[in-house]
DNA sequence: ACAATTTCTGAAACCGTTTTCAGACCGGAT
DNA sequence: ATCCGGTCTGAAAACGGTTTCAGAAATTGT
């Protein structure tokens, strides 16, 4: 019932503490063989608290999410533990629900009680980077940077090169009203995803009226609320770039609940593919993304930056994404330009 | 840079660490105001390491799931992860990857380093939940029974009914030829889940072939193998109920391949529900569970189990499920038996 | 102003490890 | 038999808090 000691051990063992805790660490022993038989037969644990005390590491990596529900972060997670596995940490979970100030008591708290730590910060202007550099506790940021607070370890993906592709992918289907439903502009990925979306437009001279860009604030509700304003449009727009996986199955449920069809009447591209993609009908075309490598990686970059002392330059590295073609994008049809592109080809 | 100790509050506000000590723990102590702002100007934060070395506690519970990856432990967690923001708790979450070895490896390193644990034993026959029982660590099991190694407060969902409902549901759309994709049957839900398919059509005195019961071992790639194989029987079923959220994608997908169409030729019931399932076309008919309030309860029952003394009888309780009637069941059609139902009707 | 209470305080012990240090033991060489 | 170098060992001192205990200071009553 009650947890045996190093003492107890080392009593059943007939030896010192000492000589139990160097056979424990791998030194040679005499008494090895009846110290490992006391340690089987009491069940004996370290106990952890104790040797963090001394050694001042806490064996423990923390991990500190948006939304856990995001099977974006599921799998940054699942990657990232993955990792962990063999090196022998444990991870404390955190979701922070997108809240600067949850992740600010989060951090707080977990501050003491890890080595490191792995970050998604809910927004870019955000103090928890800054607070874990001042306490000394090596960070890795995911997906999203903190350019405000000097530089850190990185682990991005081509965001605007992703929101690019999408859009080019459109055009070269023939499309010009081209919309966006766009994340929160404050985080990384929503910047970036917009500029991308932006830069492909410009690089092929179109303009259009702002309403074509809606602000989705990355969640199911945004995207529905967006994709209705977007058919709402006295000149609603051929195609329409989503900005993330949430704000697609909003948009799409708005699509299905107004009774417009796919990529008959819109051609629609999302981000981040997932299981059910390729079974909606139509499939929906996606910018894909490596997620649990993402969060593989990122666990890497943290336990070698946990061993080599901390002085090193800090990196940023951007991972590629690609797109996956399905069949919800097709040619415009039933809208003005669509009409007038069409005719310009016969 | 260095973290700073108790010791130097102390120092600083020239006063014993007792009384720092005391003051922190809230007890009225003379020098509150001095303290204060030697803790504030520090930055001080006290060791949980030290702390717990004291106290015996580490203010940490695990969290232990077959994979965070599924929507539904992602749920649980996030269920649970709410409760505890009030209770000063932080979690440690582990993956088992569904299997038993990994998860006796997890348990056992978490085991010293919590008060509690909320866990989805891989199997039904897995030895964690009765060693954490001798350990003396509060357990609370979650969506699974551990029914080899005694009684254990437990969380579950009606399995059994919510299987029952699915099938009276396609019963009274005029089915009989009746299939499942079952989960492995090793496992509390996808036991139950079996059992209430059976019981429903025992009820109504249906016997079918063996072959209507395929396992789907709860992956998406089983689910995809079992629908292929029952949509190859010479003589298919009209109607499946997919005992859960995976296998019910892998279910969707074979049923798209091979160009059945739903639920014309076939009706589909799903178990748990899903943002996606919504949109798809056509929207799918599940079983809906109470998932975060799942996570939710159960740590509220640990919470409980920690604080007055364990010495309480074990609670087993049960969340209702309910049947979400979308679109994916009509009535059967172009199949003998549907035929003659028909035409009974008639 | 003094004794009897009550409230606050600091020194010290303790939680379970790791690590330093001095000394015990071992085998081999003289 | 003695001495030497090298291994192995146990006692003791940390690590950073909490808690007990005895005594000092403050408060109260007369």
């Amino acid at each position: 019932m009650k947890t045996p000691t190093i003492t107890d051990v080392a009593q059943e063992a007939g030896v010192s503490v000492s000589t139990v805790s160097r056979h424990l660490r791998g030194d040679r022993v005499r008494a090895a063989e009846r110290i490992n038989s006391a340690v089987a037969r009491l069940r004996y644990r370290p106990s952890p608290a104790a040797q963090s005390l001394k050694s001042g590491k806490t064996g423990a990596i923390a991990l500190v999410v948006p939304d856990i529900t995001n099977p974006f972060f599921a799998a940054v997670v699942r990657g990232a533990e993955s990792i962990t596995v063999q090196g022998g940490h444990t991870i404390f979970l955190a979701n922070t629900d997108e809240s600067d100030d949850r992740e600010a008591e989060v951090v707080e708290d977990l501050i003491t009680r890890v080595d490191g730590m792995l970050l998604a910060p809910a927004s870019e202007n955000n103090p928890s980077p800054q607070r874990l550099a001042d306490a000394g506790v090596p960070t890795v940021l995911i997906d999203r940077e903190a350019p405000s607070t000097g530089r850190f370890d990185t682990v991005l993906i081509d965001n605007h090169g992703g929101a690019r592709a999408a859009v080019e992918h459109l055009l070269s289907n023939g499309h010009e009203r081209i919309a966006t439903i766009a994340g929160t502009v404050d985080s990384t990925p929503g910047r970036f995803r917009l500029e991308g979306y932006r830069d492909a437009l410009a690089a092929h001279s179109i303009e259009l009226p702002p309403e074509f860009v809606q602000p989705g604030g990355f969640k199911e509700h945004g995207g529905y609320q967006s994709m209705l304003r977007l058919l709402a449009l006295p000149d609603p727009p051929t195609a329409v770039f989503v900005a993330n996986n949430t704000m697609t199955i909003g948009a799409l449920r708005a699509i299905k609940d107004i009774g417009v069809r796919v990529p008959d009447d819109l051609s629609v591209v999302g981000f981040d593919d997932h299981p059910f993609s390729e079974i909606l009908d139509p499939p929906l075309t996606v910018i894909d993304r490596p997620m649990e490598e993402q969060g593989a990686l990122a666990m890497r970059m943290l336990l070698s930056r946990m061993n080599n002392d901390s002085s090193r330059i800090s990196r940023r590295v951007v991972l590629d994404v690609r797109l996956i073609e399905r069949a919800s994008c097709g040619p415009p049809r039933n809208t003005p330009m669509g009409a007038r592109r069409k005719a310009a080809r016969i």
